[in-house]
DNA sequence: CTGTTAGCGCGTTCAA
DNA sequence: TTGAACGCGCTAACAG
C-alpha cells in the first residue's frame, strides 16, 4: 500500500496526504482525520527506503561482527548487540548488522556500508590501538562511536570500561591478601583494552614496590582455547605464580580448568580472577571472582551515543568510562603458606 | 558520488554509465573502459536505497532477536546470527536485526520489518507450536525461512536438528547402561522443539518397556537459572532419577551443579546429558555429554536457504532436518548399584 | 487549506 | 551505440 494509493482512494493529492500523516499544521482537521482514518484502515506504512532516499540517510546504524573461523563467539557481543539493538528499535532506526571473519575483508565490511549510504553511523566493537577501521571513518567524515579506546589523531565518542583501573584494583586486592607473584594472562597487544590491563596491573605492583617479572606475563587470544596454553605455561614453571589475573572470563575458566588438571587447588594453591562477570562465572566451582561490566547497558548507552552524534552532539560530550568493580567469590584468598 | 556525477566528468549520460557499470552488452568497449576506470577512480559505489526502492526490493533479510529482560542472551543465537551473517554477506544483502523483549512486541517487530520493507525475507528463529509470527508471515505472502519446525496450516521452509531422533537414542544409550530412573528437564511446552526431545524421549522409553513416569518430567525456561530449580526439585524426590536428560547444555550445567551441591556424584551416582555442545560443555567438570549441533553451520544453511526462497525456490525442497550425534563425555555412566 | 512541480539516485523502457 | 524520459515512493518548495 503506497500513499498514492491512499490518495487515490481519497480523491487528494499525494502531498495532501503526506502532510495530514506528518501531522503539518496546513491540513483542515476534517482531512486529517479522513486521511489517518484511511491509512489505518488499509493498513498504510510508509516505505522506508523511499523517505530513507528521499531525506538523504539511510535510517540505519552499522555493526559489523568480526567472527573467527571454528571458534564459538564471545558471548559478550551478542549482550552487546542486544543492548545496542534495543534502544536503536525505540529510536526506530534499523541496525544492519555484518558478520565478516576477521581479517582484511572486516575494513572492506565497513566500506561497503558507508559508501553504499546504508548506515548513516557505525558502531565499532573490540577497538585496536592503531585501528585503520577508525582512521578510515574519520577519514570519511562518518558518525561513528566505539566500545572501546583508541589512539586516534582526534578525539572520538566511546564508551569503555575502566580496565586500568579495576585491574589496578584487583591487583591491589591480591597484594592486600598476601600475594607477591602475580601472574597476568592479557589480552593481544593490539587491543587498546590489554594496554590498560597491563597497566592498572603495573600501577598497583608499582606502588607495592613490587617489581615487574616479564615471566609473569603471557597474552592469549580471547576465545575458549586460548586461556588454558598460556596458564599451562605459567602453571609449570618452577615458581609458578600464587595467583592469575585473567584478561576475561572465558580465559580465567580456562585457567581455572588448568589448574584442577595440574592438582592445584583453587584457591588455596591459587588465586584466579577473570573480567566480564559473565553468567558462567558465577557458576563455576568454585564461583569466579571478577570484574563486572553491566553489557547490556554499555550497549544501550553505545545506541544512545550514536543517536545524540547524528544529532550533532561534539565527540568530547560523548566519551563514557564505565566503572568495573570488583566481585568477589570463591577463587581468590590469602595467598598460600608463609609466602 | 553518484552516478550523474560520474556521468557529468565523462561528459556522457546518465543511462550509459549505468548500463557500462552494470555489464550492458549495447555499450562499446572503449567507453565501458572509461567508465569503469572512472568510477574505480572516484570510488563510485551505487547506493543501495536507491537501488532498492527502483528494484522493488530492499536486498536485506531481517531477524528478530528476543531478548529476555535480566537475563543473558544465550550463546546459541550469536552462533547462528554469525552464520547467517557471513552467508548473506557474501550473497551482497544486508542483515537486518531487530532486538525486542520477548512478548507482545516481537510481532509487531516483525511487522514494522515488512510493512516498511526493510526486509525481503524474514529468518524466524525458536520457532513454537502455534506461532503466531508464522502465520502474520503465510498471511502476508513474505518468504521467510525458519530454525525450528511448528505447527502450520501449510508447508514452510525450514531447518531443525532432529532433536526427537537424537533423544531417542540418547535415552537408549542410558537404558543400555542400565538406567531406569531417567528424567527429562524439558524446554517450555509451547517450543516446538519441546515436544520433539519429549516424543524421542518417550519413544526409547516404550522401546524398552518403561512406563513414563510424569514425576520423571520437568519443564524450565532456557536460561542460565532455569535449569537449577528443575533439577533441584527432582534430585530431592524420595526416589530420585539415576540419569537426566536436559533440554540444552545451558539447563544440564545448572543440574551438574546442583548436583554436586547435594553432594550426589556425576557420573557414578547420577548421569547428565545436554543439548547444543556448547564449548563450555566440553570444559565442565566432569565433562558434558551432550548432543550435538553445529549452530554456526545451521545459520549458514539458513542464509543459503533464505536465498533460495527468494530466487522461488519451493518450500518442499527447503527442509533440512539435521542430525545431533550424541557426544559421549564423562557426565555419563552406568546406573549406580544393581539398580 | 490544497494541488502542482520537482527531485532524492537509480534502472529501464523507447527513440534516435 | 547512446541519450531523453519516466517511474520507484516519498517529502518539500512554491503556487493558487
Amino acid at each position: 500500500m503506497t500513499l498514492k494509493r491512499v490518495a487515490q482512494d481519497l480523491n487528494l493529492s499525494v502531498t495532501t496526504v503526506s502532510r495530514a500523516l506528518n501531522g503539518y499544521s496546513d491540513v483542515s482537521e476534517s482531512t486529517r482525520e479522513k486521511v489517518i482514518d484511511a491509512a489505518r484502515r488499509v493498513g498504510y506504512v510508509p516505505n522506508r527506503l523511499a523517505q530513507a532516499l528521499q531525506r538523504g540517510t539511510a535510517e540505519a546504524v552499522g555493526i559489523i561482527l568480526p567472527s573467527q573461523f571454528g571458534h564459538f563467539e564471545d558471548p559478550f557481543f551478542l549482550e552487546l548487540l542486544v543492548g545496542i539493538g534495543e534502544r536503536l528499535h525505540n529510536a526506530n532506526l534499523d541496525l544492519v548488522v555484518c558478520a565478516v571473519p576477521e581479517g582484511p575483508a572486516e575494513l572492506d565490511a565497513y566500506k561497503r556500508l558507508v559508501e553504499g549510504r546504508r548506515a548513516d553511523a557505525i558502531i565499532v566493537a573490540r577497538t585496536r590501538r592503531q585501528d585503520e577501521r577508525i582512521d578510515y571513518l574519520i577519514d570519511r567524515g562518518v558518525p561513528f562511536v566505539t566500545h572501546g579506546r583508541a589512539e586516534t589523531r582526534e578525539p572520538i565518542a566511546f564508551i569503555d570500561a575502566d580496565a586500568r583501573t579495576a585491574f589496578r584494583r584487583s591487583t591491589r586486592r591480591l597484594i592486600e591478601l598476601g600475594h607477591r607473584r602475580i601472574a597476568l594472562i592479557g589480552a593481544p597487544e593490539e587491543l587498546f583494552t590489554a594496554g590498560e590491563r597491563k597497566a592498572g596491573y603495573e600501577d598497583a605492583l608499582r606502588e607495592a614496590g613490587i617489581a615487574f617479572d616479564p615471566n609473569l606475563y603471557a597474552v592469549t587470544k580471547l576465545n575458549e582455547r586460548g586461556g588454558t596454553a598460556a596458564a599451562e605455561r605459567l602453571l609449570q614453571a618452577e615458581t609458578r605464580p600464587t595467583a592469575l589475573l585473567c584478561a576475561n572470563d572465558t580465559v580465567a575458566l580456562g585457567a581455572l580448568r588448568i589448574a584442577r588438571r595440574l592438582g592445584i587447588t583453587v584457591p588455596e594453591e591459587l588465586s584466579i580472577v577473570g573480567f566480564d562477570d559473565l553468567p558462567m562465572a558465577a557458576q563455576a566451582e568454585p564461583a569466579l571472582t571478577t570484574m563486572r561490566q553491566d553489557i547490556r547497558r554499555a550497549g544501550a548507552r553505545l545506541a544512545e551515543m550514536t543517536c545524540a552524534r547524528l544529532g550533532g552532539t561534539a565527540v568530547n560530550d560523548l566519551q563514557e568510562l564505565l566503572e568495573a568493580p570488583l566481585i568477589e567469590r570463591e577463587s581468590t584468598g590469602p595467598a598460600p603458606g608463609g609466602a
